[in-house]
DNA sequence: CGGTACATTGAAGGGGCTCAATCCACGTGG
DNA sequence: CCACGTGGATTGAGCCCCTTCAATGTACCG
């Protein structure tokens, strides 16, 4: 079955979840808000495990995830894979490896997906037309950067129970960002096998990791169900700063449009 | 002793290490030249040791590293440190911490070095009179989040041969790159307690790891000074590709100018 | 000459991996 | 309606890579 192809109908619904972690960042002016609503890019659906960007291909711009999940990752030649991070609604996906010749890691749908796709000179143009989104799209850079750069430290050098914690105490922040979460719950997008590879660690050790969480009463775990039992234990003994994950500090040096 | 302040007699000078890559991006017109080199930055000396930017605190503005290395690391609570890069001449200081309330890391000198200071009003002055050397501006940061992607990676999947192995290649080709490393030699910027804390390894198996690619005649490694014997093997030992340290594609994409 | 920083090497222990079996939920087709 | 296949979760046993702890060596420097 080929994707179908959703003729954009309604672009500013489309673009919607981009132009709200925007203005998380900076207050949108009217202006900005229509020039984002006015991009009319096509959206289209991508299947549970679809490859949304391959390794080693080329693109001549980027995507925006604007339902569903996906993983960025990297397969290596000894059949390990290492998962860099987990994209979710709003999130750009090419970033960092648009802008090479080839494309460095691959994107895949963890379920069924919908993204949208901004050309390199379409996004250029409206960039050199909006300065404040120049920057506001750095920042978006920088969070996206900084959440690879912890999940580096995470993997490093904590304990497989540390990583867990930290792991699950971002992805609860994360998707309550975007209001997918409860105030202590959520769904778990991934697999134990897919955390494994995310943390750098097997599958039956990721298992026995939840259950000891499960046993300590930090954590309450039924299938895709989790809920954060005690956020303070966890984030004790998980070193979790939400700092990366927060505000920016741009505002004050942005003209108001 | 406080560093002193230098004053920028020479900023054409001064800025050089940040033209020459950036130039590596897209080939430079002769006004954006001069509008890089009419930054009137002031450099600083910074002795070995001394933090250039700490976690926690808050700046309004990039430092260019200009001479010298540093790194950028975390030190967690329990004690122990993750190296999340390795700065050297022409790299940023402050991506992707600067755009936040608070550093998220902690940037220190390896050896004297000279770094410059560019107040966000002029940087985002700059970019948006200048929107080409914003879009080669994305490709750094993005250069610079790939090298912490392909780090991640091998923290997270690769063993202590190979992570080591992979490090001495990448650290061989970006000393090539700024003119500091022959064909197949280089000076060692790091302490093996400091390669340690960049790989996820404890001092003493960095230490064992290197003896062993010593041993298997990959590696020549007398005190600072290495020199990689066989660039073939190591690179298939250790599953380099140097497609991540390479060449950008947006020139396609931007106007002359 | 003593102190500091870094490199080196050994011994012992543990955290996480590998290999393997089992279980369960679910969908699918006979 | 049940047999079967499949993807994922769960648990166990054994082992190995890497850590921790510790001692020693060595160059450099005040």
């Amino acid at each position: 079955m080929a994707s179908p192809l959703q003729t954009a109908a309604d672009p500013q619904h489309l673009i919607e979840p981009l132009t709200q972690k925007l203005s998380g960042v900076i207050a949108l002016t009217a202006e900005e808000r229509a020039a984002l609503a006015g991009l009319q890019v096509p959206s289209r659906r991508m299947p549970r495990g679809r490859e949304i960007v391959s390794a080693g291909r080329k693109y001549d711009g980027v995507f925006v995830l604007l339902d569903g999940a996906a993983i960025r990752y990297r397969a290596l030649r000894n059949g390990r894979r290492q998962v860099l991070n987990l994209v979710l609604p709003g999130d750009f996906i090419g970033f960092p490896a648009c802008f090479y010749e080839a494309a460095l890691y691959t994107v895949a749908a963890l379920n069924d997906a919908v993204v949208s796709w901004i050309p390199f000179p379409t996004l250029f143009a409206l960039l050199q037309r909006q300065p404040r989104l120049s920057a506001t799209l750095f920042c978006c850079f920088s969070s996206e950067a900084a959440m690879v750069g912890e999940h580096l430290i995470d993997v490093g050098r904590r304990s497989a129970l540390e990583r867990v914690a930290h792991f699950l105490l971002e992805l609860l922040t994360r998707l309550q960002a975007i209001g997918q979460a409860a105030e202590r719950s959520y769904r778990m997008p991934l697999t134990q096998e897919l955390i494994g590879d995310a943390l750098g660690l097997s599958m039956p050790h990721v298992n026995r990791t939840l259950r000891q969480l499960r046993e300590d009463g930090l954590v309450i775990i039924d299938g895709q169900h989790v809920v954060i039992e005690d956020i303070e234990s966890l984030a004790a003994l998980a070193d979790f700063e939400r700092g990366y994950l927060g505000r920016f500090r741009i505002a004050d040096f942005l003209d108001p449009g």
